[in-house]
Formats: C-alpha cells, sequence, structure tokens
DNA sequence: TAAATATATGAATACGTAACCATAAAAGTA
DNA sequence: TACTTTTATGGTTACGTATTCATATATTTA
C-alpha cells in the first residue's frame, strides 16, 4: 500500500509536505504542490483514515442502530439519516439490530471511536444506557427513548393512540380491539396508554381478549389477527400500535377476503410513506410536520458533536389523524 | 481515552500481556489474566479498532453503494446485505448513491481501506470501474454490472424483459407500452431488449411514442404515465423495467381512477417482497431461487475476502413470471 | 546595509495497537 | 547434574498520519 512517505519520496520532499498539501495548500508554494499531486496522481495514493483517526481522535462516522427494514418506518428514517449524515460529511455505519445483538453493537460502536450514535432500538430500562453515557460519545434516540434519556426526538406517542381510539370511535365503532408491540418499548407503552385513555374517556369497554401487546414478527401479528376474527363477536375496528402492523393486518385481511373497510377499520401510526401508495391508502396518526423523525435526530446530532448546541434535545412533535380508506363509518 | 497502555501500568504488567489477553488468552498464565481482566473492568478500556486496523492491515468493514430504499428492491437487498455481513463479523458502512456522488464514495471506500465493496450502482462503462480494480480492493456488483465485470449476481434481464412482453401478450394485448430507466444502466438496458425481442417475436409493433427510458424519479415516471394516459389510443398493458417503476404506475393509475387490471394491465420485473402485499399483488417477474440476490453477492464477497474462492463469481439467474392481479386477458 | 519578520520546508514525535525478538524461569530429558 | 525445551512475560518497533518545533530562505523594514 502506497503511503505519504512514498509520495514525498517520488516527489522529493518530507512527508510533511505532503500533509501539507492535503490538508492546507496555501502553506506550500505553488511548484512544490504540484510537483505532489503529480507523485499522487502517478502512485494513485489514497490517505489512510484510520491513520488519520489515530492522531486526530475523530473519525467522521456516525453509527446507526436501525430497526429492521421490512417496518417501512425504518426504510424512511434510514434514507433520511444516511443521506444527511453524508452530506455533512460523515459516514454512516448501519446495523439492523434486534434485542439481542444490542450488546455487540455498542460494544463495535465504541471500538470505533465514532463521533455519535443514532438509535432507535433501546428499551425503556435498557442497562446499556448508563455505559453509552459513561463512554462519553454523543447519541441521540429517535422514536423510541429510554427513561434517563438526554437526546431524543419522538412524536407524541400518548396522544397518537388517543387520537386512533378517538377516530375509529367517532366513526362510531364499539367493538374495537388494539394490536400494539412489546410494552418495554417507550413507543408502544404510551401509544397503548393513550389508546386505553381514549376509550375510557368514551366510556367504552375493552376486554382483554381483543389486547394484543406482542411480538412483532409478521407470524405473530397473522396470529393475533386470526385470533380476533374467529371469535364469535369480532372487532369493527383494529387500533394498531404501528403503520407496519396495520399493513400487515391488511395483508391478511385480504388474504382472507375480508373487506376492508366495510367489513373492518384498520387505523396506524406513524404515517409512513408507503401508507399513502393509491394501493394502500392507510389512514394513520402521525406527526403534524412534514419533517421524518429520523431527519430531525441525525440533524440534531451532528449539531451536539459539532459542538454547536449543549442543551438537551427533547423534541415530541404534536399528531393528528390522516383520514384515507382504510377506516370507515359503521 | 484510556489505552491498552494505562491498563497494563493499572495491573502492574506490559502493553504486550495486555493485547495477549485480548487476542491470545490461552498464552497467559491465569493470576495474570485475572489481573488484567479486573483492570479492563475497572478502567472501562474498549480497545481502539483504528489502532489495530493499522498494524494489521484489516479493518472488518464493507462498504455497501446501494441505490436509494424508495425502491423496494434495495430494501430487500439492503437487510440480506447488512445482516448477513454482520452475522459472518464484518460491519457495513451504507451509502445511497446517485450517481453523481459516485467518485466521492468510491473514495471513501477506499481511504478507509476497507475488506470489501458490494455495489449495485455502476454503469456499463462506468470510468470507476478500471480505479477500483488498481485499487485491489475485493468488489462485487449484484442487479447491475460493468462492461468488464468480473464479479456480478443478477438476474437474467434480457428474459425478464422477454417473459414480460411475453406475458401481456398471451393475454391478447395489442397496445403495449414500456415504462423503463436510462439505457447506460446495464439492467435497464437488457430488460429493454429483451421486451423488444419479446413484441418482435409476436409480429407485435411499437410506436416510439409508446417507450419511456427515463430517469426513475418519482415525478417522470407520473409524467411518462400521464403521457401515455393521454393519447387517444391509450396502451392496454405496460410492462415496466423495474417494480419499483410498476409501483408508481400502479399509484398513479389509483389516483387517476384508472382501473388496473380491467383497464389496464401493469406488469413489473425483480419480484420484490412488497409485491407480495394483499393490498399490491403485483404481476411481476423474478428470480426462480429464493434467494435474494443481495444475499448471494454479500455471501461471494466475503469468500473473496477471505480467499476461500479465487474464481470469478459470474452469477446470472433464471427467471420466471409471477402472474398475481395486476394483469388481466383482454 | 543590517535587522526583523514572514514564508516554506524538514526532522522528530505521538496516536494505540499487534508482532517480533529477547530473556528469565520452569519443566522436561539424558 | 547439565542440557534442552517449553512457558510466560517484557522491550522494542512498525503501521501512516498530523502536529509541534526547528531552520533555512525570502521578504520587508529601518
Amino acid at each position: 500500500m502506497v503511503s505519504s512517505k512514498d509520495v514525498a519520496k517520488y516527489a522529493g520532499v518530507s512527508q510533511t509536505t505532503v500533509s501539507r498539501v492535503l490538508n492546507t495548500p496555501e502553506l506550500v508554494k505553488k511548484p512544490t504542490l504540484d510537483k505532489v499531486m503529480k507523485a499522487i496522481q502517478e502512485l494513485n495514493y489514497f490517505p489512510n483514515a484510520h491513520a488519520r483517526s489515530l492522531v486526530q481522535n475523530k473519525t467522521g462516522t456516525i453509527v446507526l442502530l436501525s430497526g429492521p427494514l421490512h417496518n417501512p418506518f425504518f426504510v424512511d428514517t434510514t434514507t433520511a439519516i444516511v443521506n444527511f449524515a453524508n452530506d455533512m460529511g460523515y459516514r454512516v455505519n448501519v446495523q439492523f439490530v434486534n434485542d439481542k445483538k444490542l450488546s455487540e453493537a455498542y460494544a463495535t460502536a465504541i471500538e470505533h471511536k465514532v463521533d455519535g450514535i443514532i438509535l432507535s432500538c433501546i428499551l425503556i430500562d435498557d442497562p446499556f444506557f448508563e455505559q453509552l453515557k459513561r463512554m462519553n460519545i454523543p447519541f441521540i434516540t429517535y422514536n423510541r427513548k429510554h427513561r434517563n434519556n438526554e437526546h431524543f426526538v419522538e412524536i407524541d406517542n400518548f396522544e397518537a393512540g388517543y387520537l386512533a381510539a378517538k377516530h375509529v370511535i367517532d366513526l362510531g365503532h364499539k367493538r374495537i380491539a388494539w394490536v400494539g408491540g412489546p410494552l418495554t418499548v417507550s413507543t408502544f407503552n404510551n401509544r397503548y396508554l393513550g389508546f386505553l385513555q381514549g376509550l375510557r374517556d368514551a366510556a367504552i369497554d375493552i376486554a382483554a381478549s381483543y389486547i394484543f401487546n406482542t411480538d412483532t414478527s409478521k407470524l405473530d401479528i397473522s396470529h393475533a389477527f386470526q385470533t380476533l376474527m374467529a371469535y364469535p363477536h369480532p372487532p369493527t375496528a383494529i387500533c394498531t400500535g404501528a403503520d407496519s402492523l396495520a399493513l400487515n393486518l391488511l395483508d391478511d385481511a385480504m388474504r382472507d377476503n375480508i373487506d376492508v373497510p366495510n367489513d373492518l377499520s384498520i387505523i396506524g401510526i406513524d404515517n409512513v410513506d408507503l401508507s399513502q401508495h393509491g394501493a394502500i391508502q392507510l389512514t394513520t396518526v402521525g406527526s403534524i410536520s412534514e419533517q421524518n423523525l429520523g431527519f430531525m435526530a441525525i440533524e440534531k446530532l451532528i449539531e451536539i458533536i459539532e459542538n454547536k448546541k449543549n442543551s438537551c434535545v427533547k423534541i415530541t412533535e404534536s399528531v393528528k389523524v390522516f383520514e384515507r380508506s382504510t377506516t370507515r363509518k359503521i
């Protein structure tokens, strides 16, 4: 591998001068600069980023710990995060973490002395939170958050759950089911609590058998759906903890020839891009802001990294219902 | 930042011994090992990956240059690639490149001395191909390929275009349009040629005004759609260069209240996961293999990196039609 | 012209690790 | 016992860069 020393020897200058040509060219005379540039070209030299990181203690790398892309929410956020970070001169290391592999993911982030970490997948009481804080690496969470989180960007999850319930209640539904994710996740937890409050405020009862706070795998969701629809009195509306779950249910419904929204109303939360597709038209609750949650988070994280911001970032976006074609009056 | 020297001093051993504890613990006596481990714990030490990369000339990092995630094809491949690479102990640097920023992306890959590059976004005559080869970094392309490509994984694109044409012809369509991407991309080019051959073999004429090989942005595709449907004799079937384009057209059709498939048949190519969704049910042409193209490519790349393979990887998967609900007899 | 300053370059060093070589102690062998 | 081999550890160096300090030359100033 050709190094700056090789370039220096080839051009007949010192290694220091080569370094200067790359970093502070205004400090080197034109003819010398030309000589060195020519040598760089001819030897096909590229500086070694690791050596640079070592001496500068800066990497220009951000780690993104995202949820899986089969959840369209993470499609939208990953795109926004990676593109913005790249535009700002950072590389992004992406990992799609299941909660088991979290520890490994954290370790590699630390070992690589990354400039910052942006993550969604954190539990309310995640033990890694304290370790992360101790490492002194700036980090921000989006969507989910930890009990003691300093920097986070989220939507108003309680309100989102509340509005979802209110929406189907206003449409006249009484038999309303809930399909959400694990309550150890702040997002699902608050959305569920909001949903319950919505029912309570309308004095509508819900049986425990109508409530599924389950794993978010395709199989588990489909299982919940089949269980619900096999009841003697199946629900006429299902509120879900996320658009990804709603899309899953929608898929199940169409396969079973259940007419959405005539036989069953489905409402999601997140307002992912895909929900707007003409063939989907999912009614959902989402941020009133045009800006993607991931975009807001990465923007703030980079501000923090570059010391342009030392106050805490605690953003909770307001939400509203986006009424489309998967809910209807009963 | 606490280094292995700090750990050594704290534990009363040499830095060499600390290094041994981490890499070859079987060479160090139990009591010494315990002392060092204790020091590592108490000082909260993590080895610096850059220093290690520098001396070992290995990074454990792979760069993925993917197309944008709003194309669901890249959702499927990115997931497969990142997950498999992580399982094999590699980190993945993801970049979503537009053709303009390609040069930058290549440069950072080289500067970081990554172990390998997996990329889709290469043009048939891309000038960077030669530069990449000269750098001696193993790389493989998936989906697309370069004129002189050594390692690639693709589907039989010509056959895919051919089968798409044949499918709608067999359904009785005569007025068949084509909406594809730039012909500088091998994939689109071959699919288009296959499509033309399919028409020719059935002795069906196609007017130039029925052919759009355009930019793949949402706007350009919608524009092509509107132009086509405004003709006095609009097509009864549209063959598309990719599922992402087909989904785009499907969205446009539903917005304009055009009934698919009764008024218009649409067929894609790629068989992306999303095309199977109950609300979409896109007829498409895709690989006969269950395995994702990205998965096959990353698997091979890692074999190449680890020298388990020195022959060329040239995989062209056979294709078949997956008939769903967006095409119909006329 | 002589002194003071600015400009352009090089020599030496630090960053944190793994690898190589050296050495002391312990264990095995004749 | 005397010698060889094995085991456990430490000292030193290389990796490739940026940075700090030193120095020679060119330029400005009095």
